[in-house]
DNA sequence: TGTGTGGAGTTAAGCGCATAAATTCGCACC
DNA sequence: GGTGCGAATTTATGCGCTTAACTCCACACA
């Protein structure tokens, strides 16, 4: 592994200026075809490969879009001690595929923004790191020319800070008045169907709402919730039913509701993945959704149509708000105005946790 | 979108030399807490975001590791038309959300990339091109300090050329004599197991394969074929029963068998791509599997646990093949040495599709 | 008073490429 | 033979950062 070949050692072997074999690789027409072919092959010959870095530096711009992800998504493995190759294997063989994992949200999204940096010729860069490690978000943000990123902690401030300098867009998060660009679903409009279907076509009269207010999505789905309620001439609760966070010691208000005997007709659950666990818990104490229980997600991802019941929930268009998120980056870069908010449309899933099928 | 603020910039408002401002940031240990807060606080006021390609080029690595797919994953989508916003959302809402296009067996390789990436506090770059297309991969391989790669067309002499200046790591490759390293399966046992237990266990006596032989990994498992009908006593095929591309007119020999009346006992897939495809054809024609014929595939992605029946399989490590890449990318990178090639193990999975169950 | 020492900061030299501006050259044309 | 011109190539500079080597200075010690 020989220390890379530069312009300087392609250009003395074709015996020509460096100025020629950045033109020969840039603007070849600018070259004479001979002079090109000398140029070509002793970079063969020399199996030159440009640097990214010193193209990245000259130019200004890394033709790369970024995406970052919190590690909320996955604290657990980030944690984890490096285990044996061996070990990896066996446990990926051994232990159950699960969908449960993989691909949430995220990893639609993701997907959506990979095919359309494909499309446009840009290469894309994966960043992560912990919620509240700035440096990470920084970082990958001096690298790109525009950044996508998740909702995650006390990341507001920074992320206008690194919007000085590249556009930023920010998912799941509603219209706010900051620099950002915003890709967010119609949550109202959503919350509002599912309420009408539990409420009106179901007859439940005790719904409740389960998750975690910290992201902003979830936080609209609530309000939207209490008006929902409000409108069906339904009592408003204050709060969340239970304000899970998934980890450990999670899902106690419903426990504790089951445990004493008091279990609301309706769970809307404010994600799938909290959903699929509200299921678990549920069938764990004995109790059948959707005849004991009906229960409701929100997100569309894959495992919900894996589980038994089959999830009644909200899907979202994540690879289109991916795609989207490429659009306004490189849109903005080159100085193309875009609506600093797009709020994109849902679909009403109905699976067999409503009671419906 | 002002331009960026730079080390000289904040040298300059903070009333030091750049060298200062670029200890304040990477060896913080260096510089006395006064100076230290003075550069920090420059560096807020003006939203210093360091240049990644400036300190790349200075470094000499980038500490990114590149992942690259050839477009033969996507072709559909590569060459489709820009779509506009809404028909993207609308398509994605209306449409059925497909697990046979994600995940596919590359996005588990490339989830166990990322996470390992993530571990060892790399960034991760994705690449893609078309096949033929040699800049692509070449243009990556400038910017990263180590690439991993899927096998496409003809590239084997351009990663040859890469690998001169930059870590390779190849995967679904078996071992060979070139100067790149590989990963793989134990393809042959797979294979083997999966013949036996239908030769074995079911009593298959016409037992075809199907498959397209260009993939090496797929050449190797149709001569394990080969070699487990032999063991068993049975004639040797020449060639694959359909040598399908999974395009527009594939699975032509399978058709034809239909149509003929002479369809065999069990079809053993080389993917399961592949093997959905197969039983998507049989349905058509109104051909109960597994009564009527046996199919297998092989990979175990998610889409074969969806399927009616499911599909019996041969489950590859995907996730940590796509760590072990990290692994060897890294220590190669810093001087480590690594075998050239990693063969690991699978796992069968039983499924309805052979008749079990 | 002279010397040594270590800490804090600065100087200066690249890293590999792109590109504007300058130069060279061949050639047509008067 | 002089002039003009466009094409081909080179010169020269800068992109923003890292870091080895150096300077400066305060302080301890003999």
């Amino acid at each position: 592994m020989a220390s890379r070949a530069t312009v300087y050692d392609v250009a003395e072997r074709a015996g020509v200026s460096i100025a020629t074999v950045s033109h020969t690789f840039r603007q070849p027409q600018k070259v004479r075809p001979e002079t090109r072919e000398l140029v070509l092959e002793a970079a063969r010959v020399l199996g030159y490969v440009p640097s990214g870095s010193a193209r990245g530096l000259a130019k200004g711009r890394s033709q790369a879009l970024g995406l970052y992800a919190f590690d909320m998504f996955l604290p657990s493995d980030l944690n984890a001690p490096p285990a044996s190759l061996d070990a990896l294997v066996r446990r990926e063989l051994d232990g159950p595929a699960d969908a449960r994992r993989f691909p949430l949200y995220v990893d639609e999204i993701q997907r959506g923004f990979e095919l359309e940096a494909r499309r446009m010729g840009r290469t894309v860069m994966l960043g992560s790191g912990a919620s509240r490690d700035a440096l990470g978000s920084i970082d990958l943000a001096g690298s790109v020319d525009g950044l996508a990123i998740f909702p995650g902690g006390a990341e507001r401030d920074l992320l206008e800070y690194v919007g000085r300098g590249v556009p930023v867009v920010i998912f799941s998060s509603p219209p706010m008045d900051d620099t950002l660009h915003h890709i967010t679903v119609a949550n109202e409009a959503a919350v509002r169907e599912l309420v009408d279907h539990l409420v009106g076509r179901h007859g439940h009269r005790s719904v409740v709402f389960l998750g975690e207010l910290a992201a902003p999505d979830i936080g609209a789905r609530f309000r939207a919730f209490q008006a929902a309620l409000g409108a069906h001439g339904l009592p408003v609760p204050e709060e969340p039913f239970d304000t899970t966070t998934l980890t450990a010691d999670s899902l106690r208000s419903l426990r504790e509701a089951i445990a004493s005997g008091r279990v609301p007709d309706a769970l809307v659950c404010a994600t799938d993945q909290l959903a699929l666990a509200v299921l678990d818990v549920l069938a764990r104490h004995g109790l059948r959704v959707p005849e004991d229980v009906a229960v409701t997600g929100f997100d569309g991802i894959l495992a919900g149509r894996l589980s038994r019941p089959t999830l009644t929930t909200v899907r979202q268009p994540f690879a289109s708000m991916g795609r989207l998120a490429v659009r306004i980056l490189i849109d903005t870069a080159a100085g193309v105005e875009h609506p600093r908010s797009y709020v994109l449309p849902t679909r009403l899933v109905i699976g067999a946790s409503c009671g419906c099928g």
